[in-house]
RNA sequence: GGCCCGGUGGUCAAGCGGCUAAGACACCGCCCUUUCACGGCGGUAACACGGGUUCGAUUCCCGUCCGGGUCACCA
């Protein structure tokens, strides 16, 4: 079994030292949680706060998972959360590959390396037989059957071309892991299995391969969430077999779902249709937006910024701290995404708010007469998210059959009577208006309600019911007749005071 | 079920032995107003429970309860 060690070495001497170095490891499911999208940002802000490299890996060795384009989603969503990597796939460095499978190799040799030193060993064991174990005790561990295997049996199932798997031989004991978040974490070894290192289609599990690639890679700081720390002692004692230093490991608590629906609380998940971030986006809600938010699931800053709320990126790389992250689970509310989301949306230059809005707003008004920028102008204050939109505006292109009933409203005093007046005596000083701009149009119906001796809501309710026909519109009766235009609005009066007669 | 972790208002959360226990979202009220929003002002609402330790516990320890996570040739 003699082995050329000479891999060993050029592998170890690759290692970068001397910087903080944190990586973010998905693996490539075609979409993105609000959970991996928090830890990504951890792990880019702890790299970027510390001044260290944020490097991205790709965990592709479920043969049976892979998903076409789905590294493209992983890149797409990062770029557009800011999360910029040093090191990565596409972008190379000096630790690659940065994707599993094409490391393949390396893992096997580093298995084979703990099977020499007797702290792995092969199991031949078959599927069914694991499975049957399972059956007299679903608690079961693997019962060690192919440690008692002589080097002679193993050799004959080896030249047979019998299948198998290399375990990691867990010793007796306890062992204590630190972690930075949650403090220290002691095990009985009893508790854990001879977990498998490598697959029998020679690829290697999460565990074994995270902890290599973690190693060769020179990452001193490990983000992930804290589903992982009931197995992180496993991953002491395979660094223990290795011999190599532990990089601190930071476990951060899962992000609830708090469904508004049902008034429950469950782990976020795709399964239960929760939304990941690009259903988000597709609901248009604002990269920034989710990212500042998903920043304040599960970390807070302290000092004298404990109570800022909005965070540009640079400002979180400033403020994050691992002090920071919470211990305990923390719920993801839409409604204060939505709030979030909507300060976001009115913080946006005018401009650059018509041009994010308009593809929604045409979805809803396809008349081009109907100036997109001034219609995106009424809806700024008045969204949550893009997706709000469409049923905002649709009465520009299509006035919803209505009832006189609308044309009653208490506080603006008006009734099926007095409405019909209003209108009767707006109509001719619109008619007749020759400037038809915002300015314009206010400024003769202001003037009118003085003259008429009525507040100006009796006025303009009844003339922003008529030109609408709903009872909740964004932007009044002046912004509304400004888009419409005279000869829209003049056409809507007549239908509204046909409806009073 | 075993093991691991957690527990401040409905939600996110500050607090790290001595406070009238911050702030934000949501909710309610008032103001502003051309509907609705935006904005401004104000309000309701919390330390899970029981033992310790201490002059003093939301803060430290233990138990109970509750919640979550994890027990794969998935990551």
């Amino acid at each position: 079994m003699d082995m050329d060690k000479s891999w060993f070495d050029g592998m170890e001497a690759r290692i970068p030292r001397g910087e903080v170095r944190t990586r973010f490891a998905p693996s490539p499911t075609g979409y993105m949680h609000v959970g991996n999208l928090r830890t990504a940002l951890y792990t880019y802000l702890l790299a970027r706060h510390e001044g260290g490299r944020f490097i991205l890996r790709i965990e592709d060795t479920d043969q049976g998972r892979l998903v076409a384009d789905a590294v493209d989603v992983i890149y797409a969503t990062m770029r557009r959360c800011g999360l910029d990597w040093d090191e990565g796939p596409d972008v190379g460095g000096p630790v690659g590959p940065y994707i599993q499978t094409e490391r393949r190799a390396l893992y096997k040799n580093y298995a084979e390396l703990l099977v020499e030193k007797g702290l792995a060993y092969r199991c031949f064991c078959t599927e069914e037989r694991l499975a049957e174990l399972h059956r007299d005790d679903p608690n079961a561990k693997y019962d060690r059957r192919c440690l008692s295997l002589t080097p002679e049996e193993i050799q004959a199932k080896l030249d047979a071309g019998e299948p198998y798997v290399i375990r990691q031989r867990i010793p007796e004991g306890c062992t204590t892991f630190h972690d930075a978040v949650y403090g220290d974490i002691t095990v009985d070894n009893a508790e854990l299995d001879d977990q498998i290192l490598l697959k029998s289609d020679g690829l290697p599990t999460y565990n074994f391969a995270n902890v290599v690639d973690d190693h060769l890679m020179g990452i001193t700081h490990v983000v992930r969430g804290a589903e992982y720390l009931p197995s992180a002692p496993k991953y002491n004692l395979l660094y223990q077999a290795f011999g190599w230093e532990i990089p601190t490991y930071v476990h951060c608590a899962s992000v609830m779902f708090n469904d508004p629906a049902t008034g429950t609380v469950r782990k976020m998940s795709k399964r239960h249709g929760d939304p990941s971030y690009q259903d988000l986006v597709s609901q248009g809600y604002l990269s920034q937006a989710v990212v500042n938010y998903v920043a304040l699931l599960g970390w807070a800053p302290h000092g004298d910024i404990a109570e800022q709320e909005f965070f540009t990126m640079e400002q979180l790389i400033k403020a994050f701290e691992i002090g920071g992250i919470s211990k305990s689970p923390s719920a993801f509310d839409m409604d204060k995404l939505n709030y979030f989301n909507a300060t976001y949306l009115r913080e946006l230059p005018p401009e650059e708010f018509a041009r994010e809005a308009e593809p929604w707003i045409r979805r809803a008004v396809k008349n081009e007469r109907y100036d997109a920028a001034a219609i995106a102008a009424l809806l700024q204050a008045r969204c949550e998210k893009l997706s709000d939109i469409p049923e905002k505006v649709d009465f520009f292109d299509a006035p919803p059959e209505y009832g006189a009933d609308l044309f009653t409203n208490k506080k603006s005093k008006t009734n099926p009577e007095v409405s019909l007046e209003m209108l009767k005596q707006a109509y001719p000083v619109l008619a007749g208006l020759a400037d038809w701009s915002q300015e314009g149009i206010h400024g003769a119906l202001v003037e009118l309600a003085e003259r008429l001796g009525v507040k100006n809501a009796t006025l303009m309710w009844p003339l922003r019911i008529a030109a609408a026909g709903k009872a909740v519109t964004p932007g009044g009766a002046v912004e509304i007749c400004g888009i419409l235009g005279k000869e829209e609005t003049l056409r809507r009066m007549e239908r509204g005071m046909a409806k009073l007669q």
